[in-house]
RNA sequence: UGGGGCGUCGGCAAGUGGUAAGCCAUCGGUUUUUGGUAUCGACAUUCGUAGGUUCGAAUCCUACCGCCCCAGCCA
């Protein structure tokens, strides 16, 4: 046992090695990285990819990361988005200082001087067709664009149309300002693309002081190389704009020269993870908002129950590459499990509660267990829980009539109650009228205290169960997953995402069985645990003193529930 | 009929000329007062296919096949 703590290895990526090279190549600059959101929506896990990467990558050689909303869209764009983004970036662990938050709208005065001097420079035009015209003049695939009327303007009419777009004189449209670069180019995104279009909106930051607005391509690079951006890291969407991210900053009088390197996005089997599909689930209310607990939002597996380093170890374990892969949401299933299972003090909680009443214990007496807190860490200690003549235990866990390896409890059948003794099932009583189980009388084994078989008889049944005298009632709300299919997005021809919604993704049960413990936890929103046996748990938004509501973060791995659906 | 990418186990993913890591899933065993956890074992003679170079190829060459992205005054 001696000194074998290697440090915890952190995978490698192309990215990395990427860098790494560079730096062993020669002088290098700083790493900078940045992320850019764009503030028209709430970010997701495909995001927190995108986050871990570039301040990890930036971490990892001693730089820094920006945070810059790419803010050119105001019709897009608001300032609540910028808020909830901050927001999500800090529970995310990067604490981003107020010196290191940029936004694009912070460039668009040099940007558009930029823009003046390309336009002096011949190498950018206004054009005045329609946005018909221009589309059906770049051409498409199989045939090369058109050049426009407008392409061989003189620079002073560019210069003084632009100024004059820019003064607010044109109507939204009327005009454009593109860069001259190839309109028979195979990339169709080399074919003259606009830098500015005239939008007359308000914007959340700049207000009206503009009524120009620069498009990605133009912005994006020229607000990395104003950042001394080192590396820009994108997803691979965007690797038929990098020849033009190239160009414009070889053709601007920029201060650095970033360089642009592309990652596949992160998918998940079972999921949804585009802006425009998760804000359709806000929209048509298929989700009770953003933070829906079932939403693969950060929010929403932040309400979930998540906790931030799930992550980025997830992230870790899932890899960079170019390969554009699915992910099997079962590895975060694996992941999340693994830390809640690490970090999750235990109670006892009943879900559907049955009566079960021991008849050989007297009225009124009252005992106490000690209860280990957390089984796999004995420095989280135990704690004292009350023991009553009368308990609630999960109806599940009883049949009348027990199945193959029914462990248990049935008629006649003995079962630790978890941390208190050992019970065995005499009388079972039913609701005349219905048939419906509603008690079960047992009896307790006064030399099994604590749970121990006296006599080293098998008992392999462990149940969870809480005093009926002490228990807090309170809400519970399992989740399951939101869509039902693998793919939800391959639908056959006319169908939607929507159609592969899993109708049961949300079960709320109320009048729920808390061990006393519990219910003094109610204000504390998001305190997370283990509910023994059941999964694990944290406190709702919703919850209040005195109606407490907890949300199922994931279940327990259920290999009982996997046998009978086998053998069914 | 264009341009840009990608193809290694069911899913991710290492490997960059010396004879296929790891993780998840799956299956099986052990331990267990959570049918949880932990732990042990099984799981690619083969790297999209076909040729070629080489003593030797997932790695180099050639051809072919398959999949993804691009035709917003979105990012």
């Amino acid at each position: 046992m001696t000194a074998e703590h290697d440090e915890p290895e952190v995978a490698t990526n192309f990215v990395a090695d990427l860098i790494e090279a560079e730096q062993q190549a020669g002088a290098v600059a700083t790493v900078t990285t940045r992320f850019p959101p764009e503030p028209n929506g709430y970010l997701h896990l495909g995001h927190a990819k995108a986050i871990w990467l570039a301040f990890g990558v930036a971490k990892r050689f001693g730089g820094v990361c920006n945070l810059r909303f790419d803010d050119t869209n105001p019709a897009a764009e608001e300032a609540e988005f910028v808020e909830s983004i901050r927001t999500d970036v800090a529970w995310l662990g990067y604490a981003v200082a107020d010196e290191r938050v940029f936004f694009a709208s912070d460039y668009f005065e040099q940007l558009y001087a930029w823009a003046e001097q390309l336009v002096e420079d011949g190498k950018a035009y206004v054009d005045s067709q329609t946005a018909e015209e221009i589309r059906d003049n770049r051409g498409n695939f199989y045939k090369p664009g058109v050049d426009s009327p407008f392409r061989d303007r003189s620079v002073a009419d560019n210069l003084d149309l632009l100024r004059r777009m820019k003064a607010g004189e044109f109507k939204d449209g009327q005009h454009v300002l593109r860069a001259k670069i190839d309109m028979a180019h195979g990339n169709i995104n080399l074919r003259d693309p606009l830098m500015y279009r005239i939008l007359k909106e308000r914007h959340h930051r700049t207000g009206d002081t503009w009524c120009i607005y620069p498009m990605y391509d133009y912005a994006h690079g020229q607000s990395d190389a104003i950042e001394r951006i080192t590396h820009s890291l994108c997803t691979l969407e965007f690797e038929d704009h990098r020849p033009l991210y190239e160009w414009f900053v070889d053709n601007v009088a920029v201060p650095a020269k970033p360089r642009q390197i592309e990652f596949a996005k992160l998918h998940f089997t079972f999921t949804v993870l585009s802006k425009r599909k998760l804000k359709q689930l806000v929209a048509e209310n298929v989700v009770d908002g953003w933070d829906d607990p079932r939403m693969p939002t950060i929010s929403g597996v932040r309400r979930r129950g998540y906790p931030p380093e799930v992550l980025a170890e997830l992230c870790e374990r899932v890899g960079v590459a170019k390969r554009e892969g699915i992910v099997d949401v079962a590895l975060l299933d694996h992941i999340l499990r693994e830390n809640l299972n690490r970090t999750s003090p235990r109670a006892m909680a009943v879900l559907r509660p049955l009566k079960l009443i021991i008849d050989n214990l007297p009225e009124g007496e009252v005992m106490h267990f000690d209860v280990p807190n957390n089984p796999g860490d004995e420095a989280a200690g135990t704690r004292s829980v009350a023991f009553t003549r009368e308990l609630w235990v999960e109806r599940d866990d009883f049949r009348e009539e027990a199945p193959k390896k029914w462990f248990r409890l049935a008629p006649g059948k003995e079962v630790r109650l978890r941390s208190a003794c050992l019970v065995r099932c005499t009388e079972v009583i039913k609701d005349p009228e219905t048939g419906e189980v509603i008690q079960l009388h047992c009896t307790w084994d006064p030399e099994s205290k604590g749970g121990r078989s006296p006599d080293g008889r098998k008992v392999r049944g462990t149940l969870h169960w809480v005093s009926a005298q002490h228990a807090v009632e309170g809400t519970v709300r399992l989740f399951d997953r939101l869509f039902s299919t693998e793919n939800p997005t391959d639908v056959p021809e006319g169908g939607s995402f929507l159609d592969n919604i899993n109708p049961d993704s949300l079960e709320v049960l109320t009048g729920c069985k808390l061990e006393a413990s519990l219910g003094e936890r109610a204000t504390e929103h998001g305190w997370r645990c283990q509910f023994e046996r059941l999964g694990y748990f944290c406190v709702d938004l919703d919850s209040a003193q005195g109606a407490p509501v907890f949300n199922r973060t994931i279940g327990l791995r259920d290999s009982w529930a996997k046998l009978e659906k086998k053998n069914a």
